[in-house]
DNA sequence: TGTAATCCTTGACGCAGATCAATTCACGGG
DNA sequence: CCCGTGAATTGATCTGCGTCAAGGATTACA
């Protein structure tokens, strides 16, 4: 297992891969270097719970690579997932300090990180990132709000189709530029975390993922690797409009 | 009817009863009184849509008396509440020109208004403004992700009893300052609205109210008024944990 | 090469909540 | 006072998804 790439750090802030998505975006150069003096990185293992809920958080930060999950969990033991963490993502909340949710590491995952005082103190006086922070979360609210929708009101296989298809787009914006032609990607979720998203059993969604390949929605290579042939197919399959509605 | 009521608005911010709640909270008074200039009173009758999905939106803005829904709607007709919209809520999003959402009037409503343009202007540079709507939007998102945890995971009982002890506790907040003895107030909500809130149809949404007044869970004095004689009671039903839980 | 651990798939069955339908209740207007 | 209208209740039935259970695929390590 390659460890070391997990914890693979850039150097410099302009060679930073999460330079212009993260809070930090619209820093100037003289704000980036004062923040470059109270970060630091940390990496964790896939697997790896980063954050307990009820946890005193004494650090904020941004995902550099790597994907985590927000969960909260039920004293039955009911679990629902409430965030999906991507590079560039934020975690924790200026303001507040015990964490509300369990952070959990999918993949290997480094961080950016700043002691939660002296990032206060320093948004404070730096409209730049309040604002960039302003708008990601109202970002955040507005995906949380689809996805309350895909909660209360999509039936599972709608609800297979409608992460796919989320995935799918996040994919093609990160790496291929354009959506035409069949989309290719890897499903980063196991089964289980999928079921966790979308308030759904593992068996449910085993059952609907068979089910839109049986039909040719999606093609499968091995359990993670997936063909969308069709996009439009699967935004109808996912009960979407098959142009509109899509807020990212 | 009585409509003058509705339009009833302070004449001056200091008197305003969101005064200290509102996107404005933080302001000096020099800062108010730019915010006034630019402000104007709208009010709606009870039914009314204020916003349709997809529509321009020109203005901003506050509620300051009245309650009002946010919802989404697929094709289909299926309809989602992703919001519940209180006096001091604020209304729409800066730095977006179409809304997301159908926004609904509950109640007669009285809406605190900026043009967006305007108030855009005056957030870049009265940091208090923006300070203030990013708390308010982190808020909005901690209570969207606890909602994610209900409609995902939670039974229709403890769906209702979860809205309802929301109902409750904000309640409790706005008029009795303590939470002692039993606890009485209004449902704000048709049982469709209910429904809607909760993903649910509206018979189920009957049929457990029902069922927790049968269970004494809560007291019903005609459709909509109820009594609580036992809030941790309630909190149980509702599969939270009885003290803790709770970020409101 | 075996075997243990994960992760996933598939089947059989039951139940919570949806759907369809019929009353009942509350209230405002003629 | 009656009647009309929209909201709520309640009942009967249906069904999508959860639950329980058995096995298959892939990888890691002995």
């Amino acid at each position: 297992m390659l460890k070391e790439l997990a914890s693979a750090a850039p150097r410099d802030c302009e060679d930073c891969p999460i330079r212009h998505r993260a809070v930090c975006a619209r820093c100037e150069s003289d704000e980036l270097e004062r923040l470059d003096q109270i970060k630091y990185y940390r990496s964790f293992e896939a697997g790896q719970t980063l954050i307990w809920s009820g946890d005193k958080m004494d650090f904020v930060g941004s995902v550099v690579s790597g994907i985590a999950t927000l969960t909260q969990t039920m004293e039955d033991g009911r679990t629902q997932m409430v965030g999906l963490l991507l590079p560039s993502d934020f975690v924790g909340r200026p303001g507040r300090d015990s964490a509300a949710y369990d952070v959990v590491a999918v993949s290997d995952i480094v961080m950016c990180c700043f002691r939660k005082k002296p990032f206060e103190d320093m948004m404070a006086r730096t409209p730049h990132i309040a604002q960039r922070l302003l708008e990601m979360t109202l970002d955040e609210l507005d995906a949380a709000r689809e996805w309350m929708l895909v909660l209360g009101r999509k039936t599972a296989r709608e609800k297979i189709a409608s992460l796919i298809a989320i995935i799918a787009r996040r994919d093609a914006v990160l790496n291929t530029a354009g959506m035409q032609g069949p989309l290719v990607f890897d499903l980063p979720l196991t089964r289980e975390a999928m079921a966790d998203y979308l308030g759904l059993t593992l068996e449910t969604v085993s059952r609907q993922v068979s089910a839109l390949r049986r039909d040719g929605v999606i093609m499968l290579e091995g359990k993670r690797r997936v063909t969308v042939p069709d996009f439009n197919r699967l935004l109808e399959e996912a009960g979407d409009d098959s142009d509109g509605g899509l807020l990212v």
